[in-house]
Formats: structure tokens, sequence, C-alpha cells
DNA sequence: CAAACGATAAATCTCGAGAAAAAGGATTGA
DNA sequence: TCAATCCTTTTTCTCGAGATTTATCGTTTG
């Protein structure tokens, strides 16, 4: 099942949880192909292409893509099937934004409620993205996905003392929606940042029990991906216009002259 | 299609939209039973037997059930089938203070960009509810579900001018949450609030721009209702453990004893 | 009395085929 | 060149039956 804080498994580390259903395989296999762009954002799903590459039924494609409307990463409509959420620099911004308001409350409350040991696998959670980030190598993708998984445990951890299960639902679906922009800008990043040095910052202000500066630096760690994504040209983010099919663009220009 | 802000369809108001397919005719009668309490927090849902009641086929109804895990009012296990989601007071507090905290930025946000139309939205949703406050009988179904639609409505327009669609989804959401829980409250009210009044201060500070204010009064409005929720007796609310299953009763004494 | 084991009954999960709907293409007319 | 109307092809949606897994019950054992 999934790894939603709403859901009974809980939490979700690097070791994966191996899935007890064929719905729930083809969920995370689809899920993780969405989020790593190998399904482009607006693309269509069509089930029964699918159900080969993936090899299940048809009725099983369907049930793991229902599911994954629960994450927002797929977005359906009437009798038109199933697509993949579309992106765009103005759902990003909302998304930094409202994870900058969640990540917040949920450091605020995580740092007012953690323990000794919380504080104990918060180092522990931020020793392993240091060693993570002094071998990265933007160019090499095993590399990129150990410190992808670093860092969201890390700051899965910094919050993991946060007892409302509702704020911890929202920041991961928040975060894993960001996961998607975060991938294209990695890409082709021009301005690399010095992430570690946020994280020092971050690491430090928690431990401390800091709540505000900690909030503070966690807001400004945030917001400079989004900086990162604005400073790209805009034909990465924003969906072709040109690939819309011939129906697509006659919906289009009845709803413009109504 | 659910009218979850963060799909296409965007507003629900008071008329239903109706739906397109039979998956989502399936999932809108189930959310609705779930939500008025037909089908009890906890409650197993066999797929074989609400295939019939809903007139549906079996793998409709299951496709259903997988979008209401998306509102989390449907819980699923490994190969254990689904459950309506469970019910508890911790639950419904840590509901009502993250409600607090979405609903809160969601009006600070529509009172800063909330334009003139906006507030006469505003003031006309007021004034339907008012309408429906004055006559509302609590023993009257009907009437109870006017107030009910009407209510929700008021606190929808309220925050409309909030141009994040991701705060007005968890708004929804919580909302929807929320509802389960008042139903419980309105049934048994041992005090009955005056929540016209809370209304009126409400109103009155939203369309005064006065966004602290504001804030303030829908805290406590939103608070009140946990306070209600308090005031009962607690077999309402948490689960009865009598109704186990005797394997779920043997599984409970395994996870005790670990 | 509690725990363990095995056979029966029940529910879930999965698949493929048929009905309904939408997309694409060709033709006609302005 | 563009819009409107058929017709064909593709895709989605829906259903029922078979394969697996889980729950229940009776019996036995420590």
């Amino acid at each position: 099942m999934s790894e939603t804080a709403l859901r009974k498994d809980g939490h979700d580390g690097e070791a994966a949880v191996e899935p007890k259903t064929l719905v729930e395989a083809a969920y995370h296999r689809l899920r993780k192909d969405i989020i790593e762009g190998n399904l482009k954002p607006g693309q269509k799903l069509r089930v029964e292409h699918l159900k080969n590459h993936y090899d299940v039924g048809a009725g099983t494609l369907r049930e793991a893509l229902q599911l994954l409307m629960t994450d927002a990463l797929v977005v359906a409509q009437g009798q038109r099937g199933f697509n993949v959420a579309p992106i765009s620099l103005s759902d990003f911004e909302d998304i930094t934004r409202t994870r900058v308001l969640i990540e917040c409350e949920a450091l605020r409350q995580s740092i007012a409620r953690g323990t000794d040991e919380w504080e104990g696998t918060v180092m522990a959670a931020f020793h392993r993205l240091s060693r993570a980030e002094e071998r990265l190598d933007w160019k090499v993708g095993s590399s990129r996905e150990e410190w992808e998984a670093r860092n969201k445990t890390f700051h899965e951890v910094l919050i993991s003392a946060c007892p409302s299960r509702w704020i911890r639902h929202f920041q991961q679906l928040l975060y894993r929606q960001s996961e998607r922009y975060r991938r294209i800008s990695m890409h082709t990043s021009p301005i690399p940042r010095d992430v570690h040095a946020e994280h020092v910052k971050l690491c430090e202000a928690s431990v401390a029990r800091d709540a505000d500066r900690a909030c503070a630096v966690l807001t400004e760690h945030i917001i400079r991906t989004l900086d990162a994504i604005r400073s790209l040209p805009p034909s990465l983010i924003e969906g072709d216009p040109a690939k819309l099919t011939k129906v697509a663009r006659a919906r289009a220009r009845v709803l413009e002259t109504e």
C-alpha cells in the first residue's frame, strides 16, 4: 500500500515495502515513472497500452490509476480516460508556498514535541545525507537517486515528531509533487546551489530547538528550488500546446466562444 | 467527477454535478452514506454485499472505493479489503487543529485578494445561511441538510478568492472529514451553540477586510465544534471493540505482546 | 484454559470480453 | 481556408467468472 501518513503501514524510509497485490505494485511502478518523468506531464495514459508494459490486466491498471489520483499525479475526467497531471510554473509556485506553510508548521510541532531520541535520528539522517552530498555528481543517475532518497528521509525525519497525521499527510503529498519539478531543475541546473550549507543550518537550528530560525532556514531552502525552476526556459515547464489533439483544439475553441 | 479543488470541474455549490460514469455515481453515493453515518466508522465494506445495494459490478465498486481513499473516508490494507475510515477523538482533534491552520491561511489570502464581487458573493451566501438558520430545527432532517449545505457553501465562498488550489483542496478534504463528526454532535447536542452569532461576526470581519479578527473568529468557530464533540459520551465516538471479529481480536492480542 | 492445527466457507483479487463513448479522417459546402 | 457532418477506428467503461488469499469453526494438545 502507499506510504502516506494516513495509511496504516506508516513510515517509508529507504527500505521499500514490497506490495502485497498487483494493484499496489502497478501503483508504485506508475508513480515512480511519473515522478521520474518517464511518463511526461499531461501525457495520455492509455490503459490498453500500459497494461502490456506493466504486465497486468486492464481492470487492475485502472485501479492503480485511481489510486494515483490520491497523490494528484494523475487526473481523470468523465469518459475521457486518464492523464498524467500537467505541470506549470504557477502550479509549482502554489505547491512551494503551501509547502512552506505546511512544512514549517510540521517542523514547529516536531521541535516542540521531539525527544532526545528524535534529535539522534535527525543527526543520523543528516549525517547520511552529508555523505551522499560529498560524493554527489549531478550527472550520475545512481548518485542523484541516492541523494534524492536521503534528502527525502532527512526532511521526513525532521518532522517525524510532529503528532499530526494530517500535517504529515499533506507534507508527503506536496513533497512528492515537488519531486517532479526538482527532477527537471536537477537535469539542467544553471545555478549550483550550496544545498549542503542549507542542510547544515537547518539541522543545527532544529536540534538547538530554535523553531523560528529553523523555519526561516527551511522556508528559504524550499523557495530556492522555486527560483531554480524560474530561471529555466519555460518550454521545459509549460506543456506544449502544439501537441494537443484536433479534438482538444476544437474543444478549446468552443470554450473560448462561450 | 469529484468536486475537489484540484480536479478540473472546480467549484461545487449546492447544485449537484451529475456523474458521467457509474464509478462516479457509486463514489458519490458511497461518500454520502459514509458522511451521513449510514456506513459506520470502521465497518467492513464487502464488495459482494455492496455491489447489489448500489447495483453495479464488482470491479466498478472497487474503483469507487479506491477513489474514496483519496478523501481518506475509506482505508484498505493488503489483501483484506476495505473499511470505512475509523473515527476517534484524537483524530478529530487533529482534523480540527489542522483545519484551523489551513482555513485561516485560506481566509487571509481570500481577504487579501478578494474583489468587490467576492464581497457580494459572501453577503449572498451569508444571507441564505441566515435564512436557513432562522427556520433551523435540529430534529428535522431536511432542515438540517439544508443548513448543512448552506453552511458548507458559506465557508467555501469565504475562501473562494484564495488563489491557491492546494489550500482549497486541503480545506475541502478536512471539511468533509469534520462533517462526519458534526453529524454526530448534531444528533445529540447538549449545548445549543449560537452558531448564527458566530457567522455574523465572521461575515462582518471578512467583508471589513480585517484578516486578524476574521481568523480569530473563524478559529473559535471551528474549535467550538471540537468542544461539542468532547462533551459527548465516548461510546459515540470510539469504535466498539466488542464488535471486532475473532481474528481482529487475536491480531490485537499479538500486537500487544510484541 | 489458552494456544495450535487443519478443513471448510467466504471474501478478495485478477483477468478477458462485450457494450458504450470518444477521437480521427474524409467528404461536402460556404 | 474554414466549419459542419457523417463514418470508421480506437479507447474507455462495465460486467461476470475463475484463481488466491483470508477468516471461521471444530478438534486436539500442552
